[in-house]
DNA sequence: TGAGAATATGTCTAATTTGACATAGACTAG
DNA sequence: CTAGTCTATGTCAAATTAGACATATTCTCA
């Protein structure tokens, strides 16, 4: 169980070192990792709710399908940045934000 | 009026073309200055209300008192994974983020 | 007033993140 | 099966962001 969230972060480049240091994972680092997947998930269920493709969403914020293919599976490659401004061009206000990071969010409404 | 705001947030570099362009600044890029500017007012406040320096703070997420001015003035040359990171050592919870960003946050008790 | 602390600003090089590309794999409809 | 579409993964040079440092400015408070 452990391991296995382990090797699933690990495999999307999170490097944390032994699994004494991965259970020292503290509060912060664990939110800060929380965070990046539910933005993740959030994007991707976005775009899937919308058709698109990931050519289609890599088009509307100039970037590429590759990149948001890592966007979408949590890949460490991808910053904060990028996926904010990937949901924001995905029609997410703010407050939409709000509630994918406190895990509330519901169902948008389409463009 | 428009053009205060122009000034100012080209003073923290945000180079926003003509004045065309920023009257343009879509709702995307409207709410993401708008996110950054939530996040760094937040951090200064937290920052505040626990009594700490930047040097404080800057040691507390390994950055610099320089870079933490940066962040609380908005400048362009930091990252929402910086302030996101900063924050999250302040003690914010997500769900606390989650009020900074739909702008309803309120004090939050210290440490 | 003025010394000392805190904050702001500018500038380096180093580190990270970027879009792009190639290509592999997955999935669907014929 | 198989061609076509979509997604995943790895790599690169270019762009951005990093911490650090110097120094300027602002703020206490005695």
């Amino acid at each position: 169980m452990i391991e296995g969230k382990r090797k699933r972060l690990e495999a999307k480049g999170w490097k944390i070192g032994s699994a004494r240091e991965f259970l020292d994972l503290n509060d912060q680092e664990h939110a800060y990792i929380e965070l990046r997947l539910k933005l993740a998930d959030a994007l991707k269920r976005q775009r899937i709710s919308r058709n698109l493709t990931q050519e289609d969403l890599a088009r509307a914020v100039s970037s590429s399908q590759s990149r948001v293919a890592k966007m979408e599976a949590g890949d460490a490659s991808v910053s904060l940045d990028l996926l904010f401004r990937s949901l924001l061009a995905m029609g997410a206000s703010n407050n939409d934000l709000a509630k994918i990071i406190s895990g509330t969010q519901t169902r948008q409404k389409a463009a």
